[in-house]
DNA sequence: GTTTGAATGAAACGAACGTATGAATAAAAC
DNA sequence: GTTTTATTCATACGTTCGTTTCATTCAAAC
């Protein structure tokens, strides 16, 4: 295969050292170097080591946000009242199946996105564009149908739950000590779990008082 | 009230900063001006920077453990055979209940929780004790009695998950454009949505297949 | 062949960082 | 009153950072 322009190979360089180092911890010299590039491409390219990140971020969100649009598209075609199990996998599938070749079950790709969510500097709020903002409030609003018992606080509560667990359990936080129990839980295994985890979670009658 | 020492003047506005804007986006000049310290009293109290957030991460770190630790054997003595949401309960409430003052809601706390705990740096790795890993153990002890048809891959998967809602729920991400949906929700109302959407998602049967 | 424009390269800038040093200060011990 | 010990202070060091500048390369257009 042709190697990829110098655009693309600051892209991929920046997405892998952002995820291992956070944003602050990955320095434009690290990424270049990398990449084979030189340490003014960064600029000449993107601009800024900010405009780098929004540019890595958004070709890492865009397919699952797309791929969470589309399979609502699919699940209201179906059925117009579909359950809150078939609504949880196709907003959650996306974040296990839209992951890069090359990233080991995805954990490089969720690191990224909790970097990108968790980073407290007030450029990161603009990593990310509206159309996650438009998926969100439609899923919220088919939710909203399912579990006609819940105020709109606790639903935005319940799907912060599901990005939660789906984001969160693959950083390599709480590494258990037990033995026999690999730290990369296998994919389809992971999402499986996950599906159930949440389904229940989601349909958890509201608590009474 | 007097004026506390140098030492507690640094660690509270080190916890501070560091919540708001991650380890490294924090430096320890900044620190000092907060604390009214001088620059060099970091390392004469401390030793280093990452010193002093293990030290941090420890002040805020140790009651919550130590809550969860009581927690379980104040209901292991009640029943010795007690249900998955009360040991949601034991193991979650903390979260929300070892919070310091001022700190709204708990935003501060659960922002610098999820800083240390996805920091990719190594060096995070140590800031947090065998304490935490023990108390983990215990629960997850428990939670098997309680759910003996999950694997211990699952059920480490799904202790994750009630960390994951917990921490994750408080960072600002996902700030709902709704409106009339206030962003730091009341504390206790998160406490009992957060307990209701684990306690289900703990009890939901395991996958077939 | 010359010109043009995009892309790359080497080098430097100023700023901010963590850390170390040694003098100054204050309180306690003797 | 003197000595000792524990802090605090001002300052400097060396490094690394993001960014900028300007020269150079090179393929395409003319």
């Amino acid at each position: 295969m042709a190697t990829p322009d110098t655009r693309t190979q600051i892209l991929d360089a920046a997405e892998q050292l952002f995820a291992e180092n956070g944003y602050r911890g990955t320095s434009i010299r690290a990424i270049t170097k990398l990449a084979g590039a030189n340490l003014a491409a960064v600029g000449y390219h993107f601009g800024s080591k900010a405009e780098l990140m929004a540019a890595v971020a958004r070709r890492v969100v865009e397919p699952i946000t797309a791929a969470q649009c589309a399979g609502l598209d699919r699940l209201l075609a179906r059925t117009p009242d579909p359950s809150a199990g078939e609504l949880v996998e196709a907003f959650a599938g996306p974040l296990f199946d839209e992951m890069p070749a090359g990233d080991e079950g995805g954990a490089r790709t969720s690191r990224l996105i909790v970097t990108i969510l968790s980073d407290p500097a007030e450029e990161a709020r603009s990593w990310t564009g509206p159309a996650e903002d438009s998926v969100r409030e439609r899923y919220f609003a088919a939710f909203a149908r399912v579990l006609p018992g819940l105020s709109p606080e606790e639903l935005w509560f319940r799907m912060r739950g599901i990005f939660a667990v789906t984001a969160v359990d693959r950083l390599q936080v709480h590494q258990r000590p037990s033995p026999g129990c690999a730290s990369p839980v296998a994919g389809e295994a992971a999402r499986r779990w996950a599906i159930t985890f949440l389904t229940a979670a989601m349909n958890a009658p509201p608590p009474g008082t």
